[in-house]
DNA sequence: CAACGCATACTAATTTATTAGTACTAAGTA
DNA sequence: TACTTAGTACTAATAAATTAGTATGCGTTG
């Protein structure tokens, strides 16, 4: 039995990728999609999709024979909550030395880091 | 027995930050900051930094009766491989949405913004 | 209509993470 | 020296995450 964390973990996030991606998908087009990267079995898949749905992250109906899975909430939500989270854990709360972090890391290219340049300024 | 991943775990993660905080500690040092936070048993910690030296996390060596603990690793590059690792797994490995992400959540102060500026006009 | 394919429900194995107990040792102390 | 204290090693219980098997039902098709 799963007492769950309500947040998602790394195999849920996976799919929940895949869903937002698509929109809409049945548990087969996640199972597809997922089996380019690496083996999985298809229960599995099914088994995530199910505790993703008792989680409140997906919403289901019967559509033909196979239900469609669509996310329930917002992918932009969901994120947020993460940063959130991760901002908790690793920088004990502070968003700065992440962004410092970020910018210093060159993981931006010179395009990107112009772009955080506008959205700096307006955000003034 | 463990098959560990080599990445931090929450846990890990709570107690590598209070020995870098202290620079070097023993296990009751650690604990007894954990337990101004929350309810845990000495042995719990001890088995934690057994676990952080054997992945290579914390140095030990013998000092007077107890082992001293030394992060092994400066926490400026653990944390950068798990900023890596979040951006991958969340993101896809675009750093950019994570970086507006934290620029229009207002989880920053305008002094801080006004510091990323500054950064940014230099990172040119 | 029988066989097959595809879907789900239910169950369960395995691994990893988290937490802690117990036994034992050595140092200090009455 | 017997007792307490602080430490470790070894072991283990519990929880959560990950992965998958089996039974079963229902359309579709030969």
């Amino acid at each position: 039995m799963r007492c769950p964390s309500l947040t998602l973990t790394s195999a849920e996030l996976e799919i929940m990728n895949i869903v937002w991606e698509l929109g809409r998908a049945t548990v087969r087009d996640v199972y597809e999609r997922l089996r380019t990267r690496r083996k999985v079995a298809y229960t599995s898949v099914m088994t995530f999709m199910k505790i993703l749905e008792q989680k409140g992250y997906l919403k289901k109906r019967l559509a033909d024979r196979a239900y469609l899975y669509q996310p329930a909430r917002p992918r932009r939500q969901v994120v947020a909550a993460m940063v959130r989270d991760f901002v908790e854990r690793v920088f004990q709360g502070a968003a700065k030395p992440l962004l410092v972090h970020l910018v210093e890391d060159r993981s931006l290219s010179p395009e990107d880091l112009e772009e955080i340049r506008g959205l700096l300024r307006k955000s003034k």
